[in-house]
DNA sequence: GCCGTTTTCGGCCCGACTGTTTTCAGTCG
């Protein structure tokens, strides 16, 4: 492939993976400060933002049918073969591009051309046939929901003694928000016992593929499940590997060519092409100079450098937490939105079980179009007078009176000042007009984050994954507004939120804007979902100092002004 | 076209798999 190609590609990956829109970069001169972009590449874009095309594209594109792009949609098709086809039979409708390759390998017209054959030609009516099926083209699943499955397997493969370690791969190791596969690698000196455990496994619906050292099930619910093995000399290498991500590989490779390495899922290869392998992930980061680098963070941007250094921050972890702030009880609030299904007394005992030394209740406010202002002052005073009792017969745990206060379209906040007495302080959220435009979103927002008990901007962008992108926000004046108002950002862990979106929360990171991480729980059982908000928070490079419950309650306390 | 732990020039990740090849080219992860 050509370089430039390679090129062109690592920067459209740094504008698909910056937190800022490309516009904005742009206006504010900032473009070149994203990695892969130089001079060429920048000209371009601002030549596209300026003229909404960009000249160099056009005269490149002009020897390149449209029609090409739609056959390189079906898997195994690539530019090459794409081009060379679309060409040798001049398939210049880019409707109708992908029947007419078909048509032409069942007319056996295909396996005619040089560097074809018969079983290329089969390929491409196999390959044509499956896209038209729709297949491989499952959507992602959310993290909590395959993080839970691969829990199970994992628990479950190491009851068997042939089972020396077990490990998720890929996104799901590395705590993306979303996954694709589930992949488990296991160490091991008895592969074939393994193997013969994994598709035994209770849930198990049906076994895909069952070979030596490998095998794939179908678990319950349709997921499939791959397992690799490997003996415990080897596991490091392997789990780095298929660790990824693809990009940290790659810069983990081209550092270590400068060293006169070679890496690859088998060890390193040094000069003399001699391979040495390695039982841990530490052991391997360590021989390239490196300290070991968590998974969620091994995206390349920038965590090599700072292994290199030895300089990697600490980054936070699930016991770091010391209390969970946006909590749906059952308590009769006639809420806006949905209420939550256990008490005031069960959810507290269950923060002390999880260690917390302080939870806060955050009900959605009551709702305004079935109440008068003096209806919801009453609720909410009945509520208070209950959470008052709480708080003196708990003496292991800090109860906090919080509500979710819907910010109404106007920015505007669904209770007024007197009801606002009532509270030690509030979370503020979007729940409604969501079509809004960035612009007045941001105001919206900023309105209702400026009065002074609104403390914690809730599930920010309004994402839901797999349902909708979320809202638009000038993140730039929120982060400026936070810092200097003292306000918080929430990392919400419901599973299809995981909103703030972790290169969001990097950035909030690096403005030094103040997050908390919560779990929006509606159940006890939600209330375990903590730890896919802190691995949102870690994937956005947080410690703990960023995260305000980490803090003890003396110093949260004084944050949120109680 | 981009970039800097041998560099402002000379490189650019690695291996599996497949097919058409007899030493390689394309696609994929």
């Amino acid at each position: 492939m050509s370089n430039a190609i390679i090129a062109y590609q690592k920067a459209a990956d740094a504008i698909a993976n910056s937190s800022s829109e490309v516009r904005d970069l742009l206006k504010e001169a900032k473009l070149d400060t994203l990695p892969g972009i130089g001079p060429t590449i920048k000209s371009h874009l601002e030549e596209l933002f300026k003229t909404g095309r960009v000249k160099h594209f056009e005269w490149v594109l002009k020897n390149v049918p449209p029609s090409v792009f739609s056959l390189i949609e079906v898997p195994s098709f690539g530019p090459k073969k794409a081009y060379r086809l679309v060409k040798e039979f001049n398939l210049n409708n880019k409707d109708s591009v992908i029947d007419q390759v078909l048509k032409l390998a069942k007319a056996g017209k295909i396996a005619k051309l040089d560097g074809f054959g018969e079983k290329s030609q089969k390929d491409i009516i196999r390959a044509i046939t499956e896209y038209r099926l729709g297949r491989g083209k499952t959507s992602r699943m959310v993290l909590p929901f395959a993080f839970e499955i691969a829990e199970k397997v994992i628990s479950y493969l190491k009851t068997s003694p042939a089972v020396i370690e077990a490990h998720p791969l890929g996104s799901l190791r590395r705590m993306m928000s979303t996954v694709g596969d589930i992949d488990i690698a296991v160490s091991t000196n008895k592969p074939a016992e393994v193997i013969k455990h994994f598709i035994s496994y209770p849930y198990q619906e049906r076994i895909i593929e069952k070979g030596d050292t490998t095998a794939s099930i179908l678990v319950s619910g349709g997921k499939q499940v791959d397992l690799m093995t490997q003996p415990p000399q080897s596991f490091g290498s392997l789990l780095q590997h298929f660790t990824g991500s693809k990009n940290h590989n790659i810069r983990l490779r081209e550092y270590a060519l400068k060293k006169r390495l070679s890496l690859s899922e088998y060890g390193i290869k040094n000069r003399t092409g001699e391979i040495k392998k390695y039982a841990s992930e530490k052991t391997f980061y360590e021989a390239l100079g490196m300290e070991w680098i968590p998974p969620e963070i091994r995206e390349d941007t920038g965590e090599i450098e700072l292994a290199a250094k030895h300089k990697l921050p600490k980054l936070i972890e699930l016991n770091d937490i010391k209390g969970d702030l946006h909590i749906h009880s059952n308590f009769p609030i006639e809420p806006s939105h949905d209420m939550g299904q256990n008490s005031f007394d069960e959810m507290i005992k269950k923060a002390i079980e999880l260690g917390y030394e302080y939870i806060g209740f955050s009900e959605h406010n009551p709702s305004l179009s079935k109440h008068t202002k003096q209806q919801i002052y009453n609720i909410l005073r009945k509520r208070k007078e209950t959470i008052e009792k709480l708080k003196k017969a708990y003496q292991k745990i800090a109860i906090i009176n919080l509500l979710e206060v819907d910010i109404l379209t106007n920015g505007k906040l669904a209770i007024d000042d007197k009801a606002f007495s009532l509270l030690d302080a509030a979370i503020v959220s979007i729940h409604s007009s969501f079509g809004m435009n960035k612009k007045e979103m941001t105001k919206r927002v900023l309105s209702g984050l400026s009065h002074p008990k609104a403390k914690i901007l809730a599930h920010p962008t309004g994402r839901l994954l797999n349902e909708r992108p979320g809202y638009e926000l000038d993140f730039a004046k929120i982060f400026a507004f936070c810092k200097k108002n003292n306000k918080a950002l929430e990392i919400n862990g419901w599973p299809t939120r995981l909103d703030l979106p972790d290169i969001i929360v990097r950035q909030a990171v690096n403005e030094k804007v103040k997050m908390l991480i919560d779990t929006d729980s509606h159940a006890l059982w939600q209330m375990d979902l903590m730890r896919y908000g802190v691995s949102v928070a870690k994937r956005g490079w947080a410690s703990p100092q960023d995260i305000v419950n980490t803090w003890g309650f003396t110093k949260f306390s004084k944050w949120l002004t109680i």
